[in-house]
DNA sequence: AAAAATACCGAAACCGGTTTCGAAATGGTT
DNA sequence: AACCATTTCGAAACCGGTTTCGGTATTTTT
């Protein structure tokens, strides 16, 4: 016996180097057993099993996941598809999102490819390409629309996936969401009670849901206040900072501006701060401004930003959860989770210069 | 003829579901001949490459990466880790150098896997699995150490790998930076010409070969002013706000605070001027403040902040190219490229309130 | 002790492609 | 017409695993 193992053999093999037809060799097993073994199959008899595993952690066996997945019929990989880059990267959410789903799906035993979209295509093209090829086993979607070409495309191939945002379609798919229509009405109401009466809204693109909901949640609580809806208030915005600083151009001119400001997200807001800086307008005694994300650099700025901000973290892996029941299971009923984004006072905000509470009166 | 073509057949297969042995035995082919004719060998004839070609196109036949892959030897992707998120993420490096990265290697045919390191595991765990469990042909790092634990593994298996950042051993390995040393001496010396004697330094770890490389840009700049070099202006920082804020109170309490601070990135920039603004110092006609990084909103902050910047575009695009030459001949010698940073002036600098050239005139 | 049940492992097919090798069919020469 | 060179394709091995099926060895039952 000691005769076999004391002929020389490789002390050390570089990683990956060695292969289940080795170690099958090795054990005078062959690779169908080996691998029987090592998947904790029960037609395996305690001793082999455990000559088997310890023979692997010698070699430093581990199995090419190529092979593997070809032979299970998985890719074990979610695809997320980065939109075009704006000019303007406008913050930090996507590379916090990738960490957390990234994070998240290492947890299941997947990984996270990550495919980027050049602006001349279709948007679904990426899609189309990596459910064609069958690179990944389902979709993480994020920025959603209305009406979704993406959801459209994946929801008539029967590709499951899970949107970060509701869309037209949202009961037909599982989703996540901040309930941003919510979070506007806080807001709204936030700076109602600090006696605002004119309150202006600066957009995030028409093509977003999400930016919708926000701006349908504002529209809200100015009439549940008896406020009447000013529609030269609402601006358009495309949630970069330049995109603020004309809206809030736009809003600040007029003869009779508003006394707050509520955008669709921070980067805007920042936009919206610098435009009213350079027309005079001191924050927040002047005008107060809020925003939505939670950006960390929010906090450094002066004033810093009142903002909207929900967990980027929980939003990542809840989206995996729902990806991976799924999976699981495709026939299961759709599901949703709608999470609520809390108001983080920073400082932004204020009551207005000169408090006009006549109409609050006439409500209710 | 048409009879065999009349039978019902099915109109449209939803993507994925054609196999080339499908295709084979509709053309009466082997999947072999199948294979050549679609990969352009050059044993097949025309007229069987056309209808295998028009086959294809009509019955949208796109092949099985997983299969593809796994024959030959290869996995057309490249690995990514993120290191673990800091809790309030400074900048928006990390999606755009993604999205470049991604959409670089997508030219290639190659595609990017992003994994996330968390904190609790040694820093090289996610490359010793990805290796070992061949998901990956290659890695691209970012954020090198000088001496990085990384870059020793990679080395020692000898698997190929591009970083972001020079490292000690940055002879042995391909790499990509940004000359941050000389963007360092291009800003300080800005700051002399401007007047200023006394310019305080916010570093940004030691555990960052970069963070070093600027610092000695720093200090061969005032060496070579004749200006003398002030441990106590040199403060250690961390690449985030909160480590401005600090690095900043210790600079601006001393007795003779220094009229300008440059700092090793936009993050910290911000939070020195943070303490700046509460300590009650005016920027830039008190002092003077200079990042690096470049991010967009630095240009919304009250003043705009004046910084180093730098094409992370450009970056990703050359990492990429010097990655594929050394996965096409890994025999090659080392290659590496240095890109400079040019300064934005965008008004968070300008002369000092008094100045003093006394010292300016014994240089040279 | 013979029969039946069980434990254990080998053999082989399979996942879906790629690539090598050799044979048949075609074409061109003499 | 016989012969050799090319063209063209089929057959089969291969990549590195997983999984089904069936056959011994071994144990349990009667």
């Amino acid at each position: 016996m000691n005769d076999v193992k004391a002929r020389p053999e490789m002390e050390w093999v570089k990683s990956g180097e060695v292969r289940i037809s080795d170690l099958a060799a090795e054990l005078g097993l062959t690779k169908g057993t080996v691998s029987r073994a090592l998947n904790g199959y029960e037609d395996i008899s305690k001793k082999t099993r455990k000559r088997v595993m310890e023979a692997a952690t010698k070699r430093g066996y581990v199995p090419t996941t190529q092979a593997r997945r070809l032979a299970m019929g998985l890719t074990e990989t979610i695809g997320l598809v980065l939109p075009p880059m704006p000019s303007q990267p406008v913050n930090t959410f996507v590379s916090e999102f990738i960490h957390s789903v990234s994070s998240a799906l290492h947890l299941h035993g997947y990984d996270l490819l990550v495919h980027s979209a050049n602006s001349e295509e279709s948007e679904v093209e990426p899609y189309r390409r990596l459910v064609q090829s069958r690179k990944v086993d389902g979709f993480i979607i994020f920025r959603t629309h209305e009406k979704d070409p993406r959801v459209n495309y994946l929801l008539n191939e029967g590709f499951p996936f899970v949107t970060h945002g509701r869309t037209a379609r949202m009961a037909e798919h599982d989703w996540f969401d901040i309930d941003g229509e919510k979070a506007f009405r806080d807001a709204t109401s936030h700076l109602i009670k600090l006696g605002h009466q004119r309150i202006g809204f600066v957009g995030g693109g028409r093509e977003f849901f999400s930016a919708q909901l926000r701006l349908k949640g504002f529209r809200a609580m100015l009439e549940e206040s008896c406020l009447e809806k000013v529609p030269s208030l609402e601006q358009p915005g495309d949630l970069t900072g330049q995109g603020g600083e004309i809206a809030a151009q736009n809003l600040l001119k007029q003869t009779r501006p508003p006394t707050a400001i509520l955008c669709a997200n921070d980067a805007s807001a920042l936009g919206v701060m610098k435009a009213a800086r350079e027309l005079g307008f001191k924050i927040p005694e002047e005008l107060s401004v809020i925003g939505y994300d939670g950006i960390a650099l929010g906090a450094y700025i002066d004033p810093p930003l009142t903002t909207l901000t929900f967990s980027i973290e929980e939003s990542g892996k809840e989206m995996v959860n729902l990806l991976m029941r799924r999976l699981k299971n495709p026939d299961l009923p759709v599901i949703s989770k709608l999470a609520s984004a809390i108001l983080k006072l920073r400082g932004s905000e204020g009551p207005p210069s000169s408090i006009q509470n006549k109409y609050m009166e006439n409500c209710l």
